[in-house]
DNA sequence: TAATTAAATGACCAATAGTCATATATTAGG
DNA sequence: CCTAATATATGACTATTGGTCATTTAATTA
């Protein structure tokens, strides 16, 4: 009975540790740059090894970007959880999105790789409807504008919030070098925005 | 004296030529899927008569982004010359990039390709300079709020604004079927949420 | 313990980006 | 006009890499 169990457990643990290794490899030399050798060695299996796991080696890529997924959206919740107001939950959500950049840029990457692709397809973690609950609480609280769309605003401030932070960063040398922009300017000055444009 | 000139001449028809050829290529199958091979194909050259021309396939994906700028920043400046007010003239850029993203997809995935690289990399012309004139132009007659800064709030508006053509088509399929969104609402609610937040 | 099942290996394959010796076309100079 | 020099194009080839699968190894079950 238990030998079930323990070989679905290591089945996983050797998933994971697949995925760990293709983080190292993939978030280094990029994912084109990236090969399933080199992903092997690091897991130190053999690459036919990898194909038992993952069909294809962007499947192994999307697995990363699950990972992103579901700690962007623990990073939301635990936004939501640390504020009453939803005005101020959206802005602590904000942040969060933001501090999620910075401290992991290569799940960042993974994101936006995997745009075109639905979130369930990885994981039933979704950050979109966390935003779309503190912004629901704004609105009943009334810190943020009764005539929003809760799910409308949401979608808009996530792709706002993508877009500013791509630009920010992917042209963050072009920015500096010909307009003396800094991107922390820019992310700042789009959240005071956004945050006028909600606040009853 | 004649001959120099039209062998030149020749020598950029031909590189056209291998864009043109490229574009059909790519855009029908994607640039991982098109083949160096089937682009030769397309072009009536050989293989080796590409990289006569690019050195690799992704500085021809390249070329094609140079496109994507200079006809993009043909539409802003149109925007601009159509209109005399400020905020009218960032609202028709904002329609212009809306209806570039609808007539040229193909050309907007191949901007979003490049985003990590600078436009100068690509073309002299450049959309956001067309976007910073429009909004000092607003300033200085009045129709766009003078606290403003010109240039970040360019690269704030061009940010967001990619940023929601990703979401509102990327993922619109499932938009439609988790929420009932269509992606124009999408466009449509950012584009007044953008309008209210500049105008004076 | 032997048979069965599950997991891992590594040699192999096909495809493709890129290379370069050779072939072909054009130009310039006598 | 002809020939040598220069420019352009070709296509066979190479190295690499994602992916495959027959075989080997390990674990489990009866």
């Amino acid at each position: 009975m238990g030998t079930a169990e323990r070989r679905q457990r290591e089945k996983e643990k050797r998933r994971n540790d697949i995925i760990d290794a293709a983080e190292k490899v993939f978030f280094s030399k990029g994912l084109d740059g990236a090969t399933m050798e080199e992903v092997a060695e690091e897991a130190e299996l053999s690459k036919g090894t990898l194909y038992l796991y993952f069909q294809r080696k962007d499947d192994l890529y999307g697995a990363i970007a699950g990972r992103a997924i579901k700690l962007l959206t623990a990073r939301f919740e635990e936004a939501i959880a640390r504020h009453v107001r939803g005005i101020e939950r959206v802005g602590a959500i904000g942040d969060a999105y933001i501090g999620f950049y910075h401290q992991y840029p290569d799940y960042f990457n993974a994101l936006l790789h995997h745009q075109g692709h639905r979130i369930e397809e990885f994981t039933s973690d979704n950050p979109l409807e966390a935003l779309v609950k503190a912004i629901r609480s704004g609105i009943e609280d009334g810190s943020i504008k009764s005539e929003l769309d809760p799910l409308k605003t949401a979608v808009i401030l996530w792709g706002q919030t993508s877009g500013i932070l791509q630009v920010a960063y992917m042209r963050c040398d072009a920015l500096k070098e010909a307009y003396a922009i800094n991107p922390e300017e820019i992310i700042s000055y789009c959240l005071e925005m956004i945050h006028s444009m909600l606040k009853a």
